[in-house]
DNA sequence: TCGAATTTGTGCGTATGTATC
DNA sequence: GGATACATACGCACAAATTCG
């Protein structure tokens, strides 16, 4: 391993990674360019055969630091820096004009409630209810976030002009829609995960498989302590940056009404 | 690679990884059992020699799914199931008496502000401050959460009672101490980030290396604009699950004033 | 349109480093 | 300090996806 001759510090996959970095930093390889085949960069900076995998490991290293992008099939590239939006949470439904780009809404069956999501809306296993799938998408861009989201059937279903995604409420809030059903919701509720993408999730964020994302658990709370509405926002770190903001009331010794708390376990 | 023989369907690692699973479950390998080592199991499932990166193989994939638990140069054991805590935020310092466990302030050094830091302080870079290192610990257990807090000296450093972590109001939160010096914190900002913990972090809250956790980058900001002080907490979802909460103020079209927002980039 | 060449991804083997007991 | 056990680096074969003639 340490090679007497090897007068260079740290392994070779370590080197390779530096080539890699200084031609993408100088310029050499601008935003978009595909590099060389791993045979090919393997013989030029290894000038040996076999040493396929020093290149692949280095390869590796700058992809998981977002330098670099493989595409299975057609080659790696050098990544074009995207800069991230910022998503204020909670995200509700509304895109403010500041953002270009639209919702989408891609389909609204009525299913019977699988086990957790029934568990999260507080109705029994089965009973139907209305799964939504949203995406957003910027101004000519793939989806960048990824909503499923589930309704009692027995609210929603019973009028028309409350379901997700239709009518003239499609663009409104759950908790505008929910009003209009004589529903009034008081609060949100968001669980937050970190999820490595796999490679059924990534595809619907336009992000690459194993990059991280932040799974929110959403719930809608009406007055009468239903729960109207659940969700899961998969939000993909290389698109965005997740933001919180707390008022704090003076004098007391907590935020929003409720203290600031480390609880015991939940299930 | 698809041997004749080999009825099996999928990959030898898989097989491997089912036969583990299955005497877990079956309670022949209880929680906290340490399995036999690699070359063992690779010699008694597969009973030949120099498999035994099929045995890795298969114990990968149970360790990410959080089954088994690798220690290095003692062995891999079952682990046992841990419930995780509930962490509700924004965490400003306070632990509710129903949580059985406690703060431990580590060091608190007056350091320049590293480059990042000054600017989320919106200092100069050099200025100096005051960086407090914390950890949540539970009963008897190893640190769970790790909070790096900076604030700066020229606030911190004028009053000997508001330094973090001592005299009387070492537990006291952010907002408190700051009202000793007559600063009112009115906002806390996070911005939210997961990450895979590498050899460095994961220690810090008693986490494998290479799971998955959620840096929170905190901000506490007075009535005059000025950030008073800023935190990275670092929250691994093996321990806790992250909870928000938001009142909905009926009639209007946002949370805790301020619209909901999908906005453009920040830097 | 279709198949062959190219390129990345995966499974697994060997050698060696390093932590623990 | 020696034996044991996991971690890492690297090599090869082949599968899978893409691209192009």
């Amino acid at each position: 391993m340490s090679d007497p001759r090897d007068r260079d510090r740290g392994h070779p996959y370590e080197r390779v990674a530096a080539v890699i970095r200084d031609r993408i930093a100088s310029g050499a390889w601008p935003p978009g360019y595909r590099l060389p085949s791993r045979h090919a960069l393997a013989h030029e900076l290894l000038d040996g055969a076999g040493g396929e995998n020093v290149v692949r490991r280095a390869q590796e290293m700058l992809i998981e630091e977002g330098v670099l992008e493989a595409r299975k099939g057609s080659g790696t590239y050098v990544r074009a820096p995207r800069s991230r939006y910022v998503l204020r949470a909670p995200l509700c439904g509304l895109l403010p004009d500041g953002f270009n780009g639209r919702w989408e809404t891609h389909s609204t069956p009525r299913i019977a409630a699988p086990d957790p999501i029934a568990d999260r809306l507080g109705i029994e296993t089965g009973a139907l209810c209305v799964r939504t799938e949203y995406t957003v998408h910027a101004a000519g861009e793939g989806p960048l976030l990824a909503v499923t989201s589930w309704e009692p059937m027995e609210l929603t279903g019973s009028s028309p002009v409350v379901l997700p995604g239709h009518g003239p409420l499609a663009d409104s809030t759950v908790a505008e829609r929910m009003a209009q059903a004589d529903v009034r919701v008081i609060a949100v509720k968001e669980t937050l995960t970190p999820v490595v993408l796999d490679r059924v999730q990534a595809p619907r964020v336009s992000a690459p498989v194993g990059s991280m994302a932040i799974v929110i658990a959403r719930t809608h709370v009406a007055d009468d302590g239903r729960v109207v509405e659940t969700a899961d926002l998969l939000v993909p770190a290389l698109h965005w940056e997740l933001a919180y903001q707390h008022q704090l009331a003076s004098g007391r010794r907590g935020i929003g009404g409720e203290p600031w708390a480390v609880g015991d376990e939940p299930r």
